[in-house]
DNA sequence: AATTGTCTCAACCGCAATCAT
DNA sequence: AATGATTGCGGTTGAGACAAT
């Protein structure tokens, strides 16, 4: 049930993660954070769109996932949600730790809805909500003193990760639109700013050599090589 | 054993919201 | 205020797994 790794014309890859993908992505995110989706696949080496990467780390990678087996009270919270505030999925998984919204949401279309036929809900649709009822949305701003209330960067990530402006400038200055920035070739080249770049960061994990490129200094992850390993073997175990 | 139909779920797509400039 | 970039969300797709015939 997955779709076959295939590329597409502007080069970047498509379909199901491979193994050595999802190494390169857990290495980079867990020491060093979604600094700037966008702009990741380059550091962390991966031939993705920013958009697949935040997908594949915020419903597979991140840690405490929870996969399959929902007990009856979860189940209970999804109908009971969906029954008050409709298809709000983001809401429903914040309710429920360590689901995602697209398992919710999956499990709710192949299980839940035919044990639920008979039940209407309450609220048809989010997008059809006014603003007044809406729930205060998250603050995506990524500055330092902003919190995401996303239930992964939140909970995942100390507010040290995020990047503020001055440096999210400087990386565009010193980044061409158009650089494939591949990452040997980062790696070998001199610094532009020695105040931006540090030496990569390289990992060997289960024998697969990941270049890792620093976004800031200033944002190094706290998280140490113990930590690292503990996530990536967890995940891979 | 082969074929067909159904189910499952990872991943994609488009759009809206938010933020920075 | 306008515009562009980025993120987040929900709907949909499609290919493998499984069941039925």
């Amino acid at each position: 049930m997955v779709k076959t790794t295939y590329s597409n014309k502007s080069g970047l890859k498509k379909g199901t993660w491979t193994p050595e993908e999802d190494k390169k992505l857990i290495a980079y995110v867990t020491r060093y954070g979604h600094w700037n989706w966008k702009l990741l696949p380059k550091f962390a080496g991966l031939e993705r769109c920013g958009k697949s990467c935040r997908l594949r780390w915020l419903n597979y990678l991140r840690p405490n996932i929870k996969r399959g087996n929902y007990t009856t009270e979860e189940d209970e919270t999804i109908i009971h949600l969906i029954q008050s505030i409709g298809n709000r999925w983001s809401i429903i998984a914040a309710k429920l730790p360590g689901r995602t919204d697209n398992e919710i949401k999956n499990y709710w279309h192949t299980n839940l809805k035919k044990r639920c036929q008979h039940l209407k809900p309450k609220v048809s649709n989010s997008k059809n909500q006014s603003p007044t009822e809406q729930e205060p949305k998250p603050n995506n701003n990524i500055s330092p003193s902003s919190q995401s209330t996303d239930s992964c960067a939140s909970s995942t990530f100390p507010s040290q990760f995020s990047i503020n402006t001055d440096t999210r400038k400087k990386m565009f200055d010193i980044i061409p639109e158009d650089d494939d920035f591949s990452l040997v070739d980062a790696y070998q080249l001199e610094p532009v700013n020695q105040n931006f770049w540090l030496e990569p960061y390289m990992v060997d994990i289960w024998g697969i050599h990941c270049d890792i490129l620093v976004p800031e200094h200033d944002y190094i992850s706290p998280v140490s090589d113990i930590e690292l390993w503990s996530h990536c073997n967890e995940y891979f175990a």
